[in-house]
RNA sequence: GGCUCCGUGGUCAAGCGGUUAAGACAUCGCCCUUUCACGGCGGUAACACGGGUUCAAUUCCCGUCGGAGUCACCA
């Protein structure tokens, strides 16, 4: 039988990581199998429904490469794939009465309040959570009677309170609960709606979905879901559930609490295969060591079984890490077109921007942290004159003022602001005066840069700002040593 | 609180009865170097605890503790 796995989001903003990595991992599982891959839109909540939502998940998983064989926008036979527009067809109404004729579901005409003054009472002195079954009992008669009132009513689920009910998990196992802990859940709501348990269900069944792949959230309802399976006669589809994906505190990622999503990664300067190849194996390893992957690879090696238990902490450290990975290995007219914006954004003098791009390329982590690398570029900014001193190239405000000082006559003169011809004629400065490269590098690049850190030596950087800026900036770090 | 799941270094994560308990990120040190970065080398750091089972438990079972998830006319 051919795997067919779905991605179900609402339409409620961005798509968080958590929200990713399923779709992530339902798109492997089909593809590792040679499956399908479904996009289903739940948009059953009207109240939540974000505009434009939808459009996101579409360019979401277009960039991610997460194509979907079926869709709204690809019919695979089994449409229509909006739930809002399956409601139309009647077929939730339809199977939820199917219940109702079987015993397994019943109208209820209570309203909220009621329901919470039912909900608990006192059973031998201990308190418990009572299921609200008393329009069960509800005459054909009076229910006839409250619906052509036009009272407005749910359907619930009607479920056992003895016994247990067992369900499997290709990861978790055999799970079982008792089912006084079953809740009559409603199956459609008072606006006629699907409930979200409900929809999925019968959208799983009748989508033909072989392998539910969903967050351990629903683990402890998955009985309930199970229920609804048997009750409808139809054989229960394999689940996997996934472990969730925390924040450093442990807690579940959710875009309530303000979580990154993927967009909000991308417009942080990461690079979206990173992102992809981050979150692949957050939850997930491989048999071997390795942990770069393209799209491909993983499809080829993804091995569901191979999921951890136990949720994970999304460290933005290791992401920023393999983003860098990501931009070393990236083919660099690739490197340049997508870094210059980002080095325009800061430089605006005429300059050799291909240079820069080269120079920061290694260095860099995210597409964000080029600013940081080059702003000095554009303008030298005011600095420490501590960062003359420096022990390992023994350099210290006094050595550095007499060093810019010896140079500077020699910089003057020097036509060709080339790096090699700079360097050269550096290095034979520094051979002639028996100093140490370091000892007039470092003064001279602190000089020109005003920075602890740059993305290249002194002549590197003095080739890129040109000789007049280069001298400009060597006299006022030979003005700024001796005001001191 | 009830129920469910989880529990290997700070983080990700191998392991599936016998190992010097991998590897990666982070961190620290050294080397390289025209600084930083890159790269190379090395260090610190973990099986939550207590009982069993077994010749042998990180690995299997039970309990304790800890963490998370869930208890909506949200998904």
């Amino acid at each position: 039988m051919k795997v067919r796995t779905r991605y179900a989001p609402s339409p409620t903003g961005r798509m968080h990581v958590g929200n990713l990595r399923s779709a992530l991992y339902e798109f492997l599982i089909a593809k590792h199998a040679g499956g399908d891959f479904m996009l289903r839109i739940e948009d059953t909540d009207q109240e939540r429904f974000v505009e434009g939502a939808t459009e996101i998940i579409y360019r979401t998983l277009e960039k991610t490469g997460l194509k979907h064989d079926e869709g709204p926008d690809k019919d695979g036979g089994y449409g229509p794939y909006v739930q809002s527009e399956r409601m139309k067809t009647g077929i939730y109404m339809k199977y939820a009465k199917e219940l109702i004729d079987k015993g397994e579901a019943y109208y209820c005409f209570c309203d909220k309040e009621r329901l919470e003054s039912l909900k608990t009472s006192v059973v031998d002195g201990k308190e418990i959570t009572v299921y609200d079954k008393h329009c069960l009992h509800l005459s054909k008669e009076e229910i006839e009677k409250n619906l052509a009132e036009g009272k407005p009513f749910v359907i619930r689920q009607n479920n056992p309170t003895t016994g247990t009910t067992t369900f499997h998990d290709e990861l978790y196992g055999d799970i079982t609960v008792d089912n006084s802990e079953l809740d009559d859940m409603i199956l459609i709501k008072s606006d006629g709606y699907p409930t979200y348990n409900f929809a999925n269900v019968i959208d799983d069944h009748t989508m033909n979905i072989t392998h539910v792949v969903r967050g351990n959230e629903y683990l402890s309802s998955s009985p309930k879901y199970v229920r609804l399976y048997e009750a409808l006669g139809w054989e229960v589809p394999t689940y996997i559930h996934l472990p969730l994906i925390t924040d450093e505190n442990h807690k579940k990622l959710s875009k309530r609490s303000g979580h990154a999503s993927f967009e909000d990664l991308i417009e942080q300067g990461f690079i979206t295969e990173a992102v992809v190849n981050y979150i692949a194996l957050l939850g997930w390893s491989p048999e071997d060591n390795r942990e770069i992957f393209t799209l491909d690879e993983l499809i080829e090696k993804f091995d569901y079984h191979r999921i951890n238990k136990s949720p994970s902490v999304f460290d933005i450290q290791k992401l920023r890490w393999m983003n860098g990975e990501y931009i070393k290995m990236m083919d660099f007219d690739k490197f340049y077109e997508s870094a210059l914006p980002y080095i325009k954004e800061v430089i605006t003098k005429d300059m050799d921007y291909k240079k820069i791009a080269e120079m920061i390329k290694t260095r860099i982590e995210t597409y964000r942290y080029i600013k940081d690398h080059i702003d000095f570029l554009q303008e030298l900014p005011e600095y420490d004159l501590h960062m003359y001193e420096h022990k390992k190239m023994k350099t210290d405000m006094d050595s550095s003022l007499k060093v810019l000082k010896e140079v500077l006559p020699i910089l003057e003169a020097q036509e060709d602001y080339s790096n090699d011809a700079l360097y050269a004629t550096l290095c034979d400065y520094v051979a002639k005066n028996e100093y140490k490269n370091g000892y007039v590098m470092w003064p001279i690049r602190t000089a020109v840069s005003g920075k602890q850190m740059t993305p290249g030596g002194a002549t590197e950087l003095m080739a890129l700002l040109g000789k007049e800026e280069s001298l400009k900036r060597i006299r006022k770090g030979i003005e700024l040593l001796e005001n001191r």
